[in-house]
DNA sequence: TATTGTTATACTCTATAACTATA
DNA sequence: TATAGTTATAGAGTATAACAATA
């Protein structure tokens, strides 16, 4: 926990950060400024679910899990947008937590059916109220009509 | 070495309508599309400047030295939002390809002051005008409006 | 005693390639 | 041959702690 100091208000070509230094056109940049945002939301996710101890690609696994049970590890790889083999330790993970379970498929023996536990499926409902709560703690300072304009410019970005 | 960079042994970075799966809550979450919206815009990032083997936080840096000669390695490490250790890091690699130097203070023995080489002057103008044309490409698809609007709102997100 | 830079270390995340068992 | 899952490995990226030189 590196508490993040909060900059002053960023004027372009201005000190944005505690040193007081010049950084010149990177405000300007979506990049920098997605990669800023990004690291804050992702820290105060970690403050929000920390007792649950469980990080945003866990969450979002669980999630796909949950939507869409029984589907094969290939298409969670293809979902969360990772390796086969991070998916594998993904759910290991899940597994050894009791969240998830590999069941054989009855169509095709290479495959898994991923299915979440009872447990897995009560985490996920509270992790689903306590991650809205942070994404809208997060998004606090935005108005309702902002938010909703910033949704569909980054789903534009990503699609671009 | 740098032949690392090849973006297009994975699956593009767009998942949800091509694997077919249900991402539930995962579009309507602010972190999710902040974490989507910034790896695509750094591999576009990578593919762009690709040639010139810099990474993102290895450009920040460039600039940040550019706009604050003589800053000491600390004030880099405040402006850069990275450890102390990860500057030293990003400075043996910027000094190994000729690009910055450190040189001793006159008024405080422990520190060093940062400075880019002309070497380093010449490959930033290049990269600023590179990263520039690369950010204005990604946000191809929004308006100028709309990219400004981004922006303020991507820097109030940083700062709550 | 506190701070700057350094080193060594470790941990996360993810990609690559080789292997197996199925198809 | 091709594919699903697994394993081992390797590379970034970043954080922590201890240390020497200096303040």
């Amino acid at each position: 926990m590196a508490g993040k100091r909060k900059a002053g208000t960023q004027a372009p070509s201005i000190a944005s950060s505690e040193c007081g230094c010049d950084l010149d056109i990177l405000p300007t940049l979506t990049g920098y400024l997605l990669r800023r945002a990004q690291v804050a939301v992702y820290q105060d996710f970690a403050r929000a679910t920390g007792a649950l101890d469980v990080r945003p690609a866990q969450f979002a696994a669980l999630v796909v899990i949950g939507a869409n049970p029984g589907l094969s590890q290939r298409a969670l790889s293809g979902a969360l947008n990772i390796d086969r083999s991070g998916v594998v330790m993904l759910l290991d993970w899940l597994e050894t937590r009791g969240l998830a379970v590999r069941r054989p498929s009855s169509v095709d023996r290479r495959t898994h059916a991923v299915h979440l536990t009872p447990e897995g499926e009560t985490l996920l409902a509270q992790l689903k109220r306590t991650v809205r709560a942070h994404d809208d703690a997060v998004t606090g300072s935005l108005s309702p009509d902002e938010k909703s304009l910033l949704i569909a410019l980054l789903r534009r970005l990503s699609h671009s």
